[in-house]
DNA sequence: CTACCTGCAAATTATTTGCCTTAAC
DNA sequence: GTTAAGGCAAATAATTTGCAGGTAG
């Protein structure tokens, strides 16, 4: 699977005139690997150890680049900093987020999603995507 | 119900030995006067009106203390701003955000909320509180 | 009078951009 | 050889903070 996915960088790198190259492939590699959630200052991190010259720049646009190619998904759980998560042949899915201590519980219920369908068309609205995230307390913090 | 707006902002000031001064009284008038979904740079130009020595640091302390006092929510589109709504004897709600025009709509759908409980549930998570964004295009802009 | 509050400017934080050098193709 | 990419430093943008003087209680 991180085959495919490196195929789908390469194939959007080449469809778009653009160049692939050993930062691009480090910061590939540290986000597959990488558990989800990651923001670029992680990454960054990561990639520093085997890439030390990489500026935090090339990580900013290359995960630009990932977003771009479907890679990636941008998160933004209102902190102030965003993160990213896989998305390539991954369902979408929804967050849970616990105030206490950060952890994070993906969850997917496709009633929730037909009922966001039948609100949407009740106002002639079509949605392109949506976010669902509840905050609070889980399970190990109560 | 404004006078009731201003007796929670006035027992929270008291409460908690804060002062009630005549920026405050501005920035709430301001707030509540809006339309919805007010940027703190948006309450800065109507406030400067009436208050033209106001500073924009002052708008967003007292922003802080809209929110702490439960007169006003934060939300978070995702565009890197900040904005606030009316959070005092509203039910909540969540939000339909037209990419094209920029149309925000409110909805409220009390079977998604309870499905989201049911989830939670299942998890042991307690939720705190939700978000729900849908992003797309609003029925004027299809 | 004693905090707290304000305005202002400077600091912070996350992210983006400009530019010149370097490396893909 | 072109042309895009990378590194670095400077630029943004929204928000926060420090401080010295002002004001509410």
């Amino acid at each position: 699977m991180a085959a495919k996915e490196h195929e789908v960088l390469e194939n959007y790198i080449t469809q778009h005139n653009l160049k692939i190259t050993k930062q691009r492939r480090a910061v590939l590699e540290a986000f597959l690997a990488s558990e989800e959630h990651v923001s670029a200052e992680d990454l960054y991190k990561i990639v520093s150890v085997k890439e030390p010259k990489i500026g935090l720049a090339t990580v900013y646009r290359t995960l630009s680049l990932l977003t771009e190619s479907g890679l990636a998904a941008e998160l933004d759980f209102g902190d102030g900093q965003k993160r990213y998560e896989h998305n390539y042949e991954h369902d979408h899915h929804d967050h849970m987020i616990c105030t206490q201590c950060g952890k994070i519980i993906e969850f997917h219920n496709p009633l929730i999603e037909k009922l966001q369908e039948d609100v949407a068309r009740e106002h002639g609205f079509e949605i392109t995507t949506h976010k669902l995230d509840m905050f609070g307390i889980c399970k190990d913090c109560r």
